[in-house]
RNA sequence: GCCCCUGUAGCUCAGAGGAUAGAGCGUCGGCCUCCGAAGCCGGAAGCCCAGGUUCGAGUCCUGGCAGGGGCACCA
């Protein structure tokens, strides 16, 4: 149950009612807000609504929290109703309903905190769309944790998602990789040959032609350059893939840059935008009117040379995406591509497209620390840490956990070494050991011989300990925390919101035992159902997270 | 020069226009004979500046100041 939406309803009832009766006079209702106010004291859920209808009722704001009170239904989940200065309505739940989420935890599992705002809704999730010319780095990982954390909280909100990798797999940056390859190949046979300022320096194609040259000895030295970039895109997009396999992350569709030109969308965008009029050209260069859309300057969608620019198909790629039937598509850019987002939407609208349904999710630059210096990282120097490397030495929790712990126009300063250590600073495992813990107490409880489903018709009104109250109002909070991150797309709360609950667990866990010869045996099944619900709730909001949830440490 | 992001505790960050601004790290001091001390309990310490909107501003607007990123016929 949402508490919260509920009250929002009845008090708005209560608003009309009021009004009805001629109590408050006749005004359009704005939307009833319902808080949670940071001091218990002040209750479990509170509503200034009758401070912001002061201006338009012309009536004190006690007064009107007053009359909206003395119309308000009284739905059996309340204790209290309360107002106070300066015109606040308070809220108090009753035990009963709080004590109660126990069973609704445990009767929705893993789909707990389940809401209905996409429900019938189909969405998109684009993200990480690293070219296959290198390893994944530590950016890239960032707008993939990101966007695979944002995909996992719209389908808890009922959309139908897909998750989208788009990567190019032609044109200049693949030649080049292909052109660095059959160099690499060449020196292994022996070849004095040396690799030029635009290729790429990374030890991982040296290990690619070294499988070549181990395979086919020097029999391939007479094919072209497109035999070596075909072969070494396929198992650096492999690689790539199963890199992000590792952390949890697994595309539904990797669109390639080159079907957009199978297709003959590209050409076909080209000519539509030329139809429309948004096409001109100057230098021998083919040009966007992309000012009719208030950028700054116009672009160039073909280059003299008579290739196109990356802009031509990423436009394509977003008209192909408004034709494909999502309700919402979401592209998470890194800050390299805050500039270019805009115009290849502008490019969209300028083919007669709606992009209202189009939201850019930008997030800021990670920098990496290691032994107290800065990395810098860079795919053709080939000087970087790559996701593989910090899976080996920091392993997929760790990683996603920081990687969601800020707000995404926070830059991340990602310290290896410390996110290596297991100490007790460390939030992900203050978190998964809330888990773990409760993981001990059913250990336990076999171990001494009880019955591990003793606890099914356990009296949960025996839950009045302040900390296990505090816990299941947290818990009934997921809902919540959902609904903020795929309207808002901010993947951050739920990293916020798993270490709080943490935080309430811990104590409940220290004061609230349950095999302790002081603790009566009905007490004993209450509180194992609450831990059993604890269980399940951390397991789902790890699952949110992409995180494992742990048995033992 | 233009665009974007950010200025909140010593440090790193939360904060959905509302009540006494929250955490973690660091710091100071306590707690293991019964479910994992990777834990718990307690103390000190803070909204960049100036205007404005509002009953009410850390939050919104304008202008400063400071830091980061971006401004290609690269992607």
């Amino acid at each position: 149950m949402r508490v919260n939406k509920e009250l929002s309803v009845i008090v708005a009832q209560a608003i009309e009612k009021a009004q009805a009766v001629g109590a408050l006079p006749q005004f359009a209702l704005p939307e009833v807000a319902i808080e949670r106010p940071r001091d218990l004291s002040h209750g479990d859920y509170a509503s200034p609504v009758a401070l912001r209808l002061a201006r338009l009722a012309r009536m004190a704001p006690m007064k009107i929290a007053e009359v909206i009170v003395a119309h308000l239904e009284r739905p059996s989940f309340l204790a209290d109703v309360s107002v106070a200065a300066p015109g606040f309505i308070n809220f108090r739940l009753t035990t009963a309903c709080l004590q109660q989420v126990v069973e609704e935890i445990l009767t929705a599992g893993m789909d707990y905190g389940r809401i209905h705002l996409g429900d019938g809704k189909k969405a998109q999730v684009e993200c990480v769309s690293a070219n296959p010319t290198g390893p994944i780095h530590i950016g890239r990982t960032r707008g993939g944790v990101m966007g695979d954390t944002l995909a996992r909280a719209l389908r808890a909100a009922g959309y139908d998602v897909t998750l989208e990798y788009y990567y190019n797999d032609a044109g200049r940056q693949i030649t080049l990789l292909g052109e660095t390859t059959k160099i690499r190949y060449q020196q292994l046979c022996g070849q004095n040959v040396e690799l030029g300022a635009d290729h790429y320096r990374g030890q991982y194609i040296i290990d690619i032609a070294r499988e070549l040259y181990e395979k086919h000895g020097d029999s391939l030295l007479g094919k072209p350059v497109s035999f070596f970039a075909d072969y070494a895109k396929d198992r650096i997009s492999a690689m790539q893939k199963e890199s992000l396999r590792r952390i949890n992350i697994v595309f539904d569709v990797y669109y390639r840059e080159q079907s957009l030109y199978e297709s003959g969308r590209v050409w076909q965008a080209l000519e539509e935008l030329e139809k429309r009029g948004y096409v001109y050209r100057k230098d021998n260069a083919v040009w966007f009117r992309s000012t009719a859309f208030g950028d700054e300057k116009d672009r160039v969608l073909v280059k003299s040379t008579g290739e196109p620019t990356y802009r031509m198909p990423d436009i394509a790629y977003h008209w192909h995406k408004a034709q494909r039937g999502f309700d919402l598509v979401v592209d998470i850019f890194g800050p390299d591509h805050h500039a270019t987002a805009p115009q290849v939407l502008m490019g969209v609208q300028a083919l007669g497209y709606r992009t209202d349904f189009v939201r850019t999710v930008l997030h800021q630059i990670v920098t990496l620390i290691k032994d107290g210096q800065e990395v810098k990282m860079s795919t053709r120097a080939g000087t970087f840490v790559a996701l593989d490397d910090l899976l080996d030495e920091v392993g997929a929790d760790p990683i996603r956990y920081f990687m969601i712990s800020r707000s995404g126009n926070s830059p991340i300063e990602f310290d290896v070494n410390l996110a290596i250590e297991q100490s007790d600073k460390n939030p992900v495992y203050y978190i998964q050991n809330a888990h773990v813990r409760c993981a001990g107490i059913f250990r336990r409880w076999a171990e001494v011989g009880k019955d591990p489903n003793a606890d099914q018709n356990a009296d949960l009104s025996l839950l009045t300990n302040e900390h296990e109250l505090a816990f299941l109002r947290k818990a009934m909070e997921l809902p919540d925390v959902i609904e903020l991150m795929v309207t808002q797309l901010e993947p951050h709360h739920i990293a916020f919101y798993a270490y709080e609950l943490a935080s309430l667990f811990h104590p409940t866990y220290e004061n609230c035992r349950v095999l302790h010869s002081e603790v009566p045996e009905s007490l004993q099944l209450a509180r194992l159902r609450f831990y059993r619900a604890a269980k399940m709730l951390f397991a789902r909001v790890l699952d949110l997270m992409g995180m494992s949830a742990p048995e033992v440490m």
